[in-house]
DNA sequence: ATTGGCATGTAATTAGTTACATGATTTT
DNA sequence: AAAATCATGTAACTAATTACATGCCAAT
């Protein structure tokens, strides 16, 4: 999935892996995370195949250079036919807390509420987060072509499901923390 | 995570491989999903390190013979520090869908909406099938201690995080099926 | 003086997926 | 006759995480 990721914002203009990394990071990172070194390695692999291309910037001053990669023809037709398929499942969910609370039985009562209650802590503060996003601040960081400013309403709806996530979560923390103060 | 789900249901009572994984099917898969190929691999790989001992059971008939695994009290002692601890984090969601949409500027508008009604479809059925579950047939899979009885409770509150996750899916789809019709 | 941002990578390990492989019994 | 269920595993591969590693510049 970085792989598309990747190719999707390399299509929209030449990138360093670290530009890559701090996009993700105020973006798509809210529903698929990656670190550093799986992006460097990623580029790497996707240039062997083809898809883009590198070049090695000098820094003025003694700065570290930077490599830009760039999108290929190849890259664009990979991007292309990946979107032009059609998921045939639901994304399977994998939620940590879950596994933890189905087996909170044997464990201790304050212990089990005490999680529940950082946890709405934290969602707290993703939805405060998600709040205050725009999706038009993730054109500030890119060239403001009109193109762009097109994919930010697609970049607007997947806010969106963040906002509704969270505060799904929040309300389920909520009434869980309460039914298990009853048990 | 697998490793603390094995331990779990074994908490509860020796099972082999193939009773996991139907366990796991119809209750933890729908927030922590498992091959059968890396249960048995991980099963094995507890079983090294001490936290598990298993004992083959001869089939009558000419049936293949099941492995039956069975916690042990240092297999006990992990799951419980594990369950002491607290997460300090949100899991981070993961959710194709979104990787998709978030790059769909450039897609064809028909195909994104096909995408997004399929999901629907998807979606309607998980919900369908959370709310036919009771957490207790899961009890009638294993051996009906009061033990297990109290599990349910914890059981319930998962299986209702997964009703109100699809119920905001669904209603987001349908939100967002809208706004890209209107796009 | 130290923290934070810029900037890049490799190495080692663990986890997860897909494919291969077998074979009997029961149900449709 | 074919499909589903029971039952177990290995092998190959891909993806993801954690740790290691470096070094400049600007601001506090």
């Amino acid at each position: 999935m970085l792989k598309y990721i990747l190719l999707g914002f390399l299509n929209y203009q030449p990138m360093s892996g670290y530009d890559l990394k701090s996009l993700m990071d105020e973006s798509t990172s809210h529903f698929w995370h990656a670190y550093h070194s799986q992006i460097y390695t990623t580029l790497r692999k996707l240039e062997e195949d083809g898809l883009l291309v590198s070049e090695e910037i000098e820094a003025e001053d003694a700065k570290l250079n930077r490599r830009v990669y760039s999108i290929t023809a190849a890259g664009q037709a990979e991007l292309r036919d990946w979107l032009a398929q059609t998921m045939s499942e639901p994304t399977p969910v994998k939620e940590d807390l879950l596994v933890r609370l189905f087996f909170s039985g044997s464990r201790d009562r304050e212990s089990t509420l005490n999680e529940l209650r950082l946890q709405r802590q934290f969602h707290q503060q993703k939805l405060a987060l998600y709040n205050s996003l725009s999706p038009h601040h993730l054109v500030a960081d890119m060239d403001a072509t009109p193109e762009l400013l097109r994919e930010a309403r697609f970049w607007a709806t997947t806010l969106e499901f963040g906002k509704r996530y969270e505060h799904m979560y929040l309300a389920w923390l909520e009434d869980t923390i309460r039914t298990i103060e009853a048990f």
